[in-house]
RNA sequence: CGGGGUGUAGCGCAGCCUGGUAGCGCAUCUGCUUUGGGAGCAGAGGGCCGGGAGUUCAAAUCUCUCCACCCCGACCA
């Protein structure tokens, strides 16, 4: 992609209505754009990374046995008055009349569409257990929106619902969608703590937010130092294993948020206890038959008798883990992306857009990287070097190829890691076969 | 939902107190010079001063009202 002709609006200045940084980065680096309070329109280069965050939520899912599907984003009240919490709700559900006069709504969750679909198909404990889950937009109609996409009213959520015949088999599912947690988010550079929530009316301990530690945080947070040093995608995981000890790891060391805390034992763990704030990027939790339960939702058991499925729902900030990510990986002069989150890989600038040598020398080097499947965004503009600089860091891909006529009098190319500012001179076929593999 | 604040060019802001021809920086466009970390000079374009109603000879400025947005708190993926 040329840069010279792609839809990029970055800002020089910071925007006088983002507070922190993920919020003033993605406005300023062209990812996002205000529509209204808490909504927002997502620009190319955004769009780029958001879908790069669904796909590796996706793929973890799947992974995880868990299988796609996607249900509306305006439902029928109806359902929601099955299940009680039509009124329960409150004004954060945003409630819709159609032009008959229906009273519709746009999702917050799905909890009752899942519900409902799954009592007009499923028959028999044999179908069990199932996860299902859809990545879809979500509006809640928050009091006091903020922080930009960290806390919109709409906002992509991925979310997931187990159904099982026993309190086993969704604690199974639970423990499934805890280690694709891990996973997922692992994926992204993130390290996210499962802390312990709050499991409402159903108790037990099967609830946990996830948390990645951020200056910017909403919340209070405690945790050990050493889950610091977890690594979740270090061993392959197999889904159809009993997955009890790898969640017995995760939640065996001290984490709480400021509502769980209890300052007497965390103060046991001494200088290994880290109090900072975190972002909740993720939530999952088992909450029983309380929705099989109200609106019918039945199978039959091996036994002949009926059964209430046990279910499970698991949710993922998709749009929110954008803003995380930033908030995480930023340093003075822009984004820092993870790799596999990038909008692109590579920039390649040149720094005398006109000049034959530097010209050529850059055009064949990002045809040479497209070939190779690599996402490469050229800066092809007529602007000083400064400029390119300081819009490539802003935008902040991982790898940036730096063309100019003084390094290739000597045939030397420069490549700059983005994380570390490291740089070094080389050939552009050097250049080349460190990025491609 | 309580408390506070801000709406003036695409962005960041001054002007408002004390009413009198709407300004600055950045961005945009043109030309020349420049060219390895957001260039310099010269010129140009761009505003229902958030909306409505009032006061006044005269309103960005004063009054009332509505709206939007932001911040703190309570609440939340």
């Amino acid at each position: 992609m040329r840069l010279s002709e792609y839809f990029l609006p970055t800002l020089k200045e910071d925007p006088a209505e983002a507070q922190i940084v993920s919020h003033r980065l993605m406005l300023r680096a062209g990812l996002v754009r205000q529509a209204s309070a808490g909504i927002y329109s997502w620009l190319p280069m955004g769009l780029r990374v958001l879908r790069k965050v669904e796909q590796i939520v996706r793929e973890e899912q799947d992974r995880a046995g868990a299988q796609e599907l996607l249900m509306p984003t305006i439902q029928s009240a109806e359902l929601w008055q099955e299940s009680g919490r039509y009124d329960g709700y409150g004004k954060e559900m945003l409630r819709i009349i159609d032009r008959h006069d229906r009273e519709m709504l746009y999702g917050p969750t799905n909890e009752e569409l899942i519900t409902d679909i799954f009592r007009q198909t499923i028959r028999s404990y044999k179908d069990l257990s199932k996860i299902l889950y859809h990545i879809q937009w979500k509006f809640r109609d928050e009091v006091r929106p903020r922080f930009g996409v960290m806390r919109g009213r709409e906002f992509l959520m991925k979310d997931a619902y187990s159904f099982d015949v026993d309190y086993e088999g969704a604690r199974n599912s639970y423990n499934r969608m805890f280690v694709s947690y891990l996973r997922t988010f692992a994926r992204m550079g993130l390290q996210a703590i499962p802390m312990q929530a709050d499991t409402g009316p159903i108790g037990g301990d099967l609830s946990h937010e996830f948390i990645i530690l951020a200056d910017t945080g909403e919340s209070e947070v405690f945790c050990h130092k050493d889950y610091l040093e977890f690594d979740a995608l270090s061993e392959e995981t197999d889904y159809r294993s009993d997955l009890s000890p790898v969640v017995d790891k995760w939640t065996s060391l001290y984490a709480a948020t400021d509502e769980k805390h209890d300052p007497e034992k965390a103060a046991e763990l001494g200088d290994k206890l880290i109090s900072a704030r975190g972002i909740e990027v993720g939530h999952i939790f088992y909450f029983g038959t309380k929705y099989s339960k109200a609106m019918g939702a039945t199978v039959t058991g091996a036994d002949g008798e009926e059964l209430v499925p046990e279910m499970g729902s698991y949710g993922i900030g998709v749009s929110r883990l954008v803003g995380a990510i930033i908030e995480a990986y930023h340093d003075e002069d822009g984004i820092v992306w993870p790799d596999d989150v990038a909008p692109f890989t590579v920039g390649v600038i040149n720094l005398r857009t006109g000049d034959q040598d530097c010209d050529a020398a850059c055009e064949s080097t990002v045809s040479k990287l497209e070939a190779a499947g690599i996402d490469v965004l050229y800066d092809d503009r007529d602007e000083r070097a400064g400029a390119k600089f300081a819009t490539m860091d802003l935008i902040g891909l991982p790898w940036q190829i730096i063309i100019g006529p003084r390094g290739l009098k000597n045939g030397l190319v420069e490549l700059k890691r983005r994380s570390t500012g490291e740089r070094e001179e080389l050939s552009a076929e050097s250049a080349l076969s460190k990025l491609i593999r």
